[in-house]
DNA sequence: CGTCTATTTGAATGTACTCAAAAGCGGTGG
DNA sequence: CCACCGCTTTTGAGTACATTCAAATAGACG
């Protein structure tokens, strides 16, 4: 039911006996937030792990002149949170905010602590996730060193679609590292190379 | 001897036992490059987890315009490869060379695997050297969307002072993502405003 | 319907890049 | 030991990409 979608994703991973799936249920609890809400401020610990299960929210740091740069994005199906503090139990540099209004699964540090020991084939798929988180970081350094503003706006629509659609234009801009006034005008060029194709 | 600096550098986060420091020096094998030569070469698969005991190395990406891009350096003391390619054991899209005559120590793909049975010590350490790794990433991630040129060469030279004496300048430069002419420049700048200080 | 926020548009500006040429520096061979 | 070669760094002029600021327009929500 609420579990499927997380237990799922899981299991592009790893393999899980029943009792796995079972534990791993009555470890991870709903939550709901609406439209706004923080799921984690800036300067307190993210003391969980948090799957998003429905709607979408984002990962942001807010830099000394006070403009905001978003780290992680993500919608249902994907892992949110500020995983720089969730690793290490210490305060977080960002807050973490609900874009829709938005259901989660989460389990406390330890809790997942114990899941580990319990079903280690849990501990497999959590470093197989950090794994993945650090080679999409690598990817976003790499695009952010060799690409243009346009080429990154378009491999960002190849690459989430889903995401173009449902996320307000200033966040796309936000994650991609220009101001949402150069994303407009980015995209009426491309609007109008478009037309001039047909 | 030759293995001290790597211990030393593994019992920062875990603590070993004689025996474990004597199954992980049997591990690991000592090279030698010389300047110039390629640790791991584009295309091929980074089969080694590799640590630097002397001289220093860079991974770096080239893009379609075939600018090259630095995306780790390092010297001795610190880890060095294409994580990426290490860790799925896929081609890389890196090149890792040498920038001084340098020495490693090295342990295969398959060694390390069953280092991870022998000494799960090891296993754990391995693990938090990717939560590091990470959070460097996106550190460097947040900087490059926050900060301009300038603060970030300042903010490298003090974080990495030896790094800055012993490197030439356009790997500084493209580490930092930007043009070795626009660093020089910079640089010259930053004189001026220091002697107009005095 | 009115308010608040997000997006678009334009003009002026700034940061960093490209290209080209000169200067500096290190290694190598005569 | 000096001269030369190749590579790195510096310098300058012109340019491009992206930002800032301000104002207008469009959308979303109560």
């Amino acid at each position: 039911m609420v579990h499927d979608l997380l237990l799922s994703s899981i299991e592009k991973y790893v393999t899980l006996g029943e009792a796995d799936r079972e534990y791993i249920r009555s470890v991870f609890t709903p939550r709901k937030f609406k439209k706004g809400q923080f799921l984690v401020h800036e300067g307190a610990v993210c003391r969980n792990q948090m799957f998003i299960t429905k709607g979408s929210a984002i990962t942001y740091f807010i830099d000394m002149e006070g403009h905001e740069h978003i780290i992680q994005l993500g919608i249902e199906g994907w892992w949110i949170g500020d995983f720089q503090s969730y690793i290490f139990q210490q305060p977080a540099q960002c807050n973490v905010q609900a874009i829709e209004d938005t259901e989660i699964l989460e389990a406390s540090y330890e809790k997942i602590q114990k899941l580990y020991e319990i079903v280690p084939q849990y501990d497999r798929f959590h470093r197989i996730l950090i794994q993945y988180a650090y080679v999409a970081f690598q990817q976003r350094i790499l695009q952010n060193l060799s690409m243009s503003a346009e080429d990154r706006y378009l491999a960002f629509r190849g690459k989430y679609p889903k995401l173009e659609l449902r996320l307000p234009q200033k966040y796309i801009a936000s994650y991609l590292g220009i101001t949402p006034e150069f994303l407009s005008k980015l995209k009426r060029k491309l609007q109008e190379r478009d037309s001039k194709r047909e």
